[in-house]
DNA sequence: ATGAAAGCGCTAACAG
DNA sequence: CTGTTAGCGCTTTCAT
């Protein structure tokens, strides 16, 4: 037997020569095509079977233009990004389509826009529509159906899954108001996301609404990324006049600003009230475990893939901004000012 | 909205077309090949610019042998495989390499053998090497570079990231011994992998260690999925003679016996002390949070991707069977036997 | 019922 | 320096 066994994969051409039969009639047995003889299919079957061949998701991409996969294009697989892969997961059960998740190793900063770039290195090839899990650009020119989560500011024309930024940030601080503190500092989120902002102008509607004034150099810039945050946490944490309670845009900064404290000497919630946002896992695991304004973040996913695959077979979402409700999560990193334990 | 979905992407056609030049002078141009003129390398950038265009992956990677990605094959995206991928995206970030990840939508039970598929359909066209997780079948014909983690029993060929199971489940056992139970059951996992044998026979020989006889009646098959487990916690905890403590082989598996010992009135762990395994975020969510073994799961996909790269780069693993060492974490799921609050 | 051939978007010889 | 040509593995007319 001089079967070539090279490059590895066993291809069509192989299964052809193996079956003696042509590449086309072997397409044709695969995707159940008609005008095969029952010997033939039988034979080809037996063959493909024997050599253990499977159709080459890239090939037959390149050739079809309906692949049955979606796309859930990610800066970075973090806690954030994997709770709406595990909704997506949810959403996908049993609907024929397959799943696949795409991330440029967290290469986000060097280029802004990664969201263009994937999508156009994947859409129209690879998948037939995707999720954009926190884009950073304005105008996602529709290269196909995209559903984004989280998006970023001003993009009206992709349909959207979102969570009630404004009233959650709002639910968060008012908790901190209860408690007695008016020294809340925050730090926010990535600018460009209108989750960000929807976040700080909670915060700032919540001091507004109990008469307390905002110290602006209480309110530092984070970038929802956790190196950044302990930067910016040391700054806010190391002043003199530190604020006894701080709200922090998304749960990994909150852990961080947790992580600071704790470096610091400061203790958390005796010294420190810290709020978060989201509610991923691992806000639950810190010590103490984190209070925060929990977003159905699965529930975000599940219902971003389930708007997409009616987008992909040509239904116009009935919501196509569609917003879900926050919670607020009440564990142990907040305490009543002054309070001690 | 009216968006055209049809033509979509920008090709290389096009941009040749709209520069004035030939496929592959732009294709030169992206991939910074010698032998182009400043000018028309400026001009087709421009052009490459101004129209938005990025490669197709999936062009680019019929044609190359090597693409540069990584994939992750998952049964599905649940909180163990997406533990698994932070681990990945962990050890990716600055290799050069990008990272896909995988899933037929849980579709495994319908087709034992996913990843020999997946494989197949990606390997050598869309990824230059893969991790599998939690693969079923014993021959996985390395198609190329493969490294499987919490891998089927006697796959001895291919390399392979794990935990101490035997030990893990020893420790978890012990701790329910010392705590004075006798009477303890287990719910193991998937017969087919070597961590789930592992792990009852941890249970088996602590139980041994401590002269306990084991009921065969109180050992029940799960298989890591909590849908089965529910069942199966049923089965164990509606017996008049219920154990007093279980060890499951998985948290997924541990969380669904508390729920059914919720639904059935038992109190944990008043009632009912639980220890499970893997320590997978979700863990600590519960009521009460599971104490458990834990794994470290992100540091296994970590040494997964880090070996995987060193086998596309020709290097051999140092040790083709890495083995991570397992901890017993404390929560509030066991009790002291007959002990109250 | 089967096969030859074209082509999906791209890269890499090889000519010019 | 630039274009022409030949495929990568597959599906699909269109002949036979």
């Amino acid at each position: 037997m001089e079967t070539v066994h090279t490059s590895g994969r066993v291809t069509m051409q192989q299964v052809a020569l193996e079956a003696g039969v042509s590449v086309s009639t072997v397409s044709k047995v695969i995707n159940g095509r008609y005008g095969i003889s029952t010997a033939t299919a039988a034979h080809v079957s037996s063959v493909i079977e024997r050599m253990g061949y499977e159709t080459s998701l890239v090939a037959r991409s390149l050739r079809n233009q309906r692949t049955n996969v979606i796309g859930v294009l990610v800066a970075d697989f973090e806690p954030f990004s994997t709770e709406v892969l595990k909704g997506a997961a949810d959403a996908i059960r049993g609907s024929g389509f397959e799943l696949v998740a795409y991330s440029a190793g967290g290469r986000v900063d060097e280029h802004v826009g990664w969201e263009r770039r994937y999508l156009s290195r994947l859409m129209g090839t690879l998948v037939d529509g995707a999720v954009l899990v926190t884009p950073t650009i304005t105008d996602v020119l529709s290269d196909g159906p995209v559903v984004a989560i989280d998006p970023h500011t001003g993009s009206t024309t992709i349909p959207t899954v979102t969570a009630h930024n404004l009233q959650g940030a709002r639910a968060g601080v008012r908790h901190l108001l209860e408690l007695g503190h008016t020294r809340v500092g925050m730090v926010t989120g990535r600018a460009d996301l209108v989750s960000a902002q929807l976040r700080e102008q909670g915060f700032r509607e919540a001091l507004a609404e109990a008469g307390v004034a905002v110290d602006e150099s209480l309110v530092v810039r984070g970038a929802f990324e956790a190196d950044v945050a302990r930067d910016v946490a040391h700054r806010l944490l190391e002043r003199t006049d530190r604020p006894s309670a701080v709200f922090a845009a998304s749960d990994q900064m909150a852990l961080a600003v947790l992580d600071v404290a704790r470096e610091l000497g400061i203790d958390v919630p005796s010294d420190l009230s810290l709020v978060g946002f989201d509610n991923i896992p691992e806000s639950a695991l810190s010590e103490p475990p984190l209070t925060t304004v929990a977003q159905p973040i699965r529930e975000m996913g599940r219902d971003a893939v389930s708007m997409l695959i009616g987008l992909i077979e040509g239904r116009e979402p009935a919501d196509p901004h569609h917003t879900l409700g926050t919670e607020l999560v009440l564990r142990r990193s907040t305490r009543p000012h002054g309070g001690s334990s």
